[in-house]
RNA sequence: GGCCCGUUGGUCAAGCGGUUAAGACACCGCCCUUUCACGGCGGGAUCACGAGUUCAAUUCUCGUACGGGUCA
């Protein structure tokens, strides 16, 4: 009896061309489409619930082509207490979380991996660029880079644990992006127009503060832009409106660019410097997650990455108790920022990760 | 009140008779990007106003207005 596989399915060409991989690979395969934004609240999380149909017509089409199940399952309820409240909840405490992550932990690896493992599915899968091997000697799953470096997306599923990677694949992990919008269009006949969308899915026109004022009712107060000194430059628009590590958008004119280097819920003030100002030798981060490893005992080498899509760099990292870590870099990394991910990688292999605190 | 100096794009600031009127910062657009950012590329000024001198004035002269300084 074949292995019965559910394929998540977003309606953009990599989840399209996963399932047809999964598809072709002989599993038993039903793909799964899922709606994040009710009816009720059409327009309250920009203008996805149009392209939602679209979505699934996609998804169905290639189904209906190769003959699989497709379902849509509601999962709006856990989107928003998951995702958007975690969100909403890390910028009042003045980080900058990252819900692309939150939306694969919480939400495809937690609710819907649970659903399928419910139904009776073997394994779960996804079109993300991101490599499971098994490794004998370890005894472990390792989850490691894609072949395609610059469409890697390990990064964003370091929280994955043993249990999930043994029944998670990741048909494109070994494909480089060119290759499978080839499969697409010669193989698949999918429709390579529609990819996964850059900014954030709920946020209309990725425009963060509107969304957290109007939609989430957050209301920030005005605030001084000060110096490294206390000196006062400005006035600020709230400090949900501004990241460490922003250049544009502060809006004041000085001899050289300057950025947010700090930012004081406390007392409402933004602090702004120069480039040189937005270095860092270490960070602390908690909310760990080890996967290459069963737990971090010791000080270890390895190569961390502070952002998605960012440079991995030389650190050592050690453990300080209260399920922390303490990340030193050989050099100084440029704008580490609160509520970022951070991922400790050895060569290709996500060595584990956690939430930057400070 | 007398005497000096200044007035160039959103800000700071070059140019000082014929220039495509530098540059920086900001702003806007595009690209990049399944977070927020960073980054890359590109875009925009007729020179306070009026009258003169000159073939030609942002650049020289004289007024007016507005700044700043200084002398009693």
């Amino acid at each position: 009896m074949n292995k019965k596989v559910m394929v998540a399915m977003s309606g953009a060409v990599e989840s399209s061309v996963a399932a047809a991989l999964i598809y072709d690979r002989g599993y038993d395969i039903c793909g799964v489409t899922l709606k994040f934004f009710g009816d009720e609240d059409l327009g309250l999380y920009g203008n996805n619930a149009n392209c939602f149909l679209e979505d699934v017509r996609e998804a169905k089409n290639l189904a209906s082509n190769m003959e699989f199940n497709h379902y849509v399952f509601n999962f709006g309820m856990s989107f928003h207490t998951e995702v958007i409240t975690r969100f909403t909840q890390g910028y009042i405490n003045g980080n900058t979380p990252n819900p692309c992550i939150d939306c694969k932990r919480y939400i495809t690896f937690e609710k819907l991996f649970d659903r399928a493992m419910l139904m009776g599915f073997d394994y779960i899968a996804t079109g993300h660029y991101a490599r499971v091997v098994f490794d004998e000697d370890k005894n472990r799953y390792l989850l490691k880079r894609a072949k395609d470096k610059s469409k890697d997306q390990s990064y964003l599923l370091y929280f994955m644990s043993q249990k999930k990677l043994a029944k998670s694949l990741f048909p494109l992990g070994d494909l480089m992006e060119s290759e499978v919008h080839r499969l697409a269009q010669e193989k698949y006949t999918v429709n390579t127009n529609r990819t996964d969308g850059i900014e954030l899915c709920f946020v209309r026109g990725g425009n963060v503060s509107e969304f957290l004022e109007n939609s989430m009712g957050m209301h920030s107060r005005e605030g001084l832009f000060i110096d490294k000194s206390g000196k006062v430059l400005g006035t600020h628009k709230g400090i949900v409106h501004y990241t460490i590590g922003q250049r544009k958008g502060i809006g004041l004119s000085f001899a050289t660019p300057q950025y947010v280097i700090h930012k004081d819920v406390m007392n409402n003030t933004i602090t702004l410097g120069e480039k040189s100002d937005l270095f860092s030798q270490s960070l602390i981060a908690d909310d760990l997650n080890f996967i290459a490893i069963s737990e971090l005992s010791k000080p270890m080498r390895v190569s961390a990455q502070t952002r998605f899509r960012e440079a991995e760099s030389p650190a050592i990292i050690s453990p300080i108790g209260k399920g922390r870590v303490k990340v030193t870099f050989d050099t100084p990394q440029k704008a580490v920022t609160a509520g970022q991910a951070v991922v400790f990688y050895d060569n290709d292999i996500v060595v584990g990760g956690g939430t930057i605190i400070e």
